[in-house]
DNA sequence: CGCGACGTTGATTTGCCTCAACGATTGTGG
DNA sequence: CCACAATCGTTGAGGCAAATCAACGTCGCG
């Protein structure tokens, strides 16, 4: 593991957690780096989820595929975890896609690992609960953003909330997680353009 | 607690997880029973949700009001639980209202209470989780609806497969569910009528 | 260098919204 | 218990935003 990603995942760990020393080392001994080019597919439906990705460079979009059609669910930056928490939970197959839009790296963490850890260290289970409560929270906005935000404010959130969507993300797959066409948003961006 | 109440509650407990007599009756003792009347509110914007609710008889709604405008959120019916997670967890004013649609009966659960049936009862932690899993799968649930679905395709969903709130809910709240307007589910239903 | 991916623009269609009106049903106060 | 009012669902006309289909310029990558 490379030291920026051991500094990062303890940043990580340190809001959640409080950690001594060996316990980290024992937590970090656990992860499994893993590097991957822009557009590398990490998980396809279908697949069991069985790891939770630490993103310590890079960023990640989970989607689904409806008719050949992409449907952008959510982006992730360097500094974040994600899983399918369905799939990793409960071993089921997932029904979405994760892929990296940028080269990425990941640390990697087994479900098995991860109940390893909870065993050892018990004071981790603190760290399960919260991330899984900042993916409700998380969850729970978005859903809030499509029944109460058009799509022109749902863009506007985002340029104003989520800079780094908009610097770092490319403009069809902004669309898509808005819920519209790259033209439509196209035209949002001229109207609003217009209007300044 | 009514009997029927009572016997809800053991039903929904024992999904999660398994408990003494002595234990049931040690959580029962900490539900407060409520009545509400038809569109009573039970939780406005702004306040704090110090209660999970068991509904044992009746429905509730969440929703935002935005602009003089009705958004819901969610329905749920009796042998369920719910409160805004994010107020009962973290004490911050909720954003969202509960209301009653139906004459309904909860059995209330304080922050507090919970916090001390952990203590004293810890394998309730897992119910704990369970639920909170639970819900971070409709949250997800429901997100998957507004990105991959027309408003139409969400009408045809909920008919197949929540047939209680076509039943039950009158028509304009399942339109402001299904994120339109009134008039517009009046001639989604119309429109579905003359395809037969 | 050439091809494919990406973003833009135009013309047209489609579906939902808005505003308005009107029965039917519900609920309430006298 | 009835009469009236409010709520609810439907329908019509017209407007508007996004979808669709198509074309085209640019950029980046092999």
């Amino acid at each position: 593991m490379s030291e920026i990603g051991y500094q990062m995942v303890k940043e990580n760990l340190s809001q959640f957690v409080d950690l001594t020393p060996s316990e980290f080392e024992k937590f970090t001994q656990q992860l499994v780096y893993k590097s991957l080019k822009k557009k590398e597919v990490l998980l396809q439906e279908g697949e069991v989820c069985r790891n939770a990705y630490f993103i310590s460079r890079g960023c990640l979009r989970y989607f689904f595929n409806l008719e050949g059609e992409d449907k952008t669910g959510q982006f992730f930056f360097e500094g974040a975890w994600y899983t399918d928490f369905e799939s990793y939970i409960t071993g089921q197959p997932s029904s979405e896609n994760i892929q990296a839009l940028e080269a990425s790296e990941l640390l990697l963490l087994s479900r098995k690992s991860l109940l390893q850890l909870f065993d050892e260290i018990p004071k981790l289970e603190r760290f399960g609960r919260l991330i899984a409560e900042n993916a409700f929270l998380g969850v729970k906005a978005r859903n809030n953003s499509f029944l109460n935000q058009t799509p022109e404010e749902r863009y506007q959130t985002l340029l104003r909330e989520r800079p780094k969507v908009i610097s770092r993300i490319p403009q069809h797959y902004i669309a898509s997680y808005l819920g519209i066409k790259p033209e439509s948003l196209s035209r949002i961006r001229k109207r609003m353009a217009d209007n300044t």
